[in-house]
DNA sequence: CCCAATACTTGAAGCGCTTTCATGTATAAT
DNA sequence: ATTATACATGAAAGCGCTTCAAGTATTGGG
């Protein structure tokens, strides 16, 4: 490969002299940047991004965090903070945080490949965040609390969201509320079961241990622990699912039982995916702001970059959205 | 931030001790290990990973090139790229191509942040994707037709797809089907169109121009498009959308018209993306063996980096998934 | 007890680039 | 003609790391 000294002694000038040619420094005269241009191209060359980038200790990309790259993502929230990140002039990039420690995640939160973070990726855990964390290398976390100097969050409501969308299965007459539960590492499914426990406090419901199944945030989990509230005889009359993709799972297995909805049972979600508008019937689900979210998560990271004064602490609000899997009293 | 320079000061070793005693060289006594590490965790040393990339010219990761990293994607390529590349201990980032010639994508194409890169993003020109290709550099593209020396291509058989799928339409009774086409830049899309149109020469129907209509690919273009159709007044008996996310679109569009898919139209899609399941009803389309495809990329772009020989060239076959939008007869 | 082999340790070079500072050259002002 | 000004170019330092080649200390065989 070409590198700019080569394209240098091609075109009869000094190094440095070819770098201001390649990057538009005004410093050149016209014609020496048209000879080193003339040069590069004849030589293919294509700067090492990589020896800029450490020299300029500076990258102008920032890192998404994703728990995993495949999910059904939140791709309102990549598109939030994919917007404002190009509105800046900077480069995004997404990685999966499977492999815990060694993903490449963890690369990218520690080897200072990038300029700054945003993380949703429960399997991340907070030491290495906060190893992680230093001044001029700003992260946001989505997905969890944590107090750090260099470190924001931004958290959804989801005592209120869960405590919410609990009390409108109680509303619409059930008692018996089974809670499918995301991974017990999970800070969001902590705070979901929180409000799901406040709803039943606050309406005189005793919580049963048997009410509460773990799904582990996926489809596939949803299906399984919906199989076994099912197998357990006693079916609930309603079932809340800490998020929408174990609520489209346990979908499944409700209509493989023949087990109506919302005849026979109200399902709520949380999240409000994209999907959850086309499932039949239409998942009654608590949306998160996620593109609001992810715009916010880059802003912030520009202030900081910017060395700007910004709250440690951001809360958003989520909000009923009513669609068919509920029973209307 | 601390340097392995500071390390080594504290440490009371040289900087190339310090440097084997972190990657754990067995060229450093035990002792000296530890002296090390105990320096490194007390100034929380991270090493810049650009540096060491730099000097080992090689950065051990590899690129996923997305047109829109936010699109409901096609999660199981991803899934089938992250499982072999974190088999074979590599990393993986996704970018964007959203931006052309200024994009993220074409950065990391350019300028070998990355060991390898795989691209699926039609808004990528061919020209760009010919002055990165180099040797010792492997690209593997899965969504055009391009010869050079170290490009590798992978394409679904998208003629013999869309013949099917129109055939199928043709065979369940429809005469005058429309085509809702992706963007005219999509060679994808050309040859979905070219299946199209050989089905329909082969069972003797005339091709009408005004069948024809563009959906961009997305949901919302498959949405206007449809609506597009109805008001020419003329509807056709079936509609095949050249992706499924254009499908799901138009299926809306018809649900707000009272048209009856499949009762008083068929619509047949392409890709098999997840959502097509679960829309209502069930949408018949050709899926494409998406797993597969990442997986192929990956595992060829590591044959490359060896040297190994690959073929320039690879075919990969659709099914037909037959649901419930299209009239059986 | 000497010399060679073994085990660590270290200095220095250099990956490819940007940028500072010094220098050289042409032009304008005195 | 001389000095001041602007502009163009070049030499060299250095970003933080890895690694080669060479050094020093230790050990063991003869």
């Amino acid at each position: 490969m070409a590198t700019i000294k080569d394209v240098a002694k091609l075109s009869g000038v000094a190094v440095s002299t070819a770098s201001y040619a390649l990057n538009n420094s005004k410093k050149v005269s016209e014609e020496t940047r048209q000879k080193v241009l003339a040069a590069a191209k004849q030589l293919n060359y294509q700067k090492n991004g990589l020896a800029s980038d450490l020299k300029r200790t500076s990258t102008n990309t920032i890192a998404l965090i994703l728990s995993d790259l495949s999910g059904p993502y939140y791709s309102e929230l990549i598109k939030g903070v994919q917007d404002v990140t190009s509105t800046n002039g900077y480069d995004l990039i997404a990685c999966s945080s499977i492999g815990g420690a060694q993903s490449t995640a963890v690369k990218f939160l520690k080897e200072k490949r990038v300029d700054g973070v945003i993380i949703l990726a429960h399997n991340i855990d907070d030491g290495t965040i906060l190893e992680s964390a230093r001044e001029g290398f700003p992260i946001v976390v989505l997905d969890r609390s944590l107090k750090s100097d260099y470190v924001t969050q931004i958290e959804v409501d989801n005592v209120h969201g869960a405590f919410v969308a609990t009390e409108h299965l109680i509303e619409s007459g059930s008692r018996d509320i089974a809670f499918i539960s995301g991974p017990y590492n999970s800070h969001d499914n902590e705070l979901r079961f929180q409000g799901y426990r406040e709803a039943l406090d606050k309406h005189g419901i005793d919580y049963k241990s048997k009410w509460k199944v773990s799904g582990g945030f996926t489809r596939e989990g949803g299906y399984q622990a919906t199989k076994m509230l099912i197998a357990q005889r006693d079916v609930p009359q309603a079932i809340f699912y800490a998020n929408d993709e174990m609520a489209i799972g346990g979908l499944q297995a409700l209509n493989e039982k023949n087990i109506s909805v919302p005849g026979d049972i109200s399902i709520i979600g949380f999240d409000d995916i994209q999907l959850s508008e086309y499932v039949s019937p239409p998942l009654t689900t608590m949306r998160q702001p996620k593109y609001e979210a992810g715009a916010l998560a880059v802003h912030l990271i520009f202030q900081m970059l910017l060395k700007e004064e910004v709250d440690s602490y951001y809360k958003l609000t989520t909000e009923l959205i009513e669609r068919d899997s509920v029973k209307s009293r």
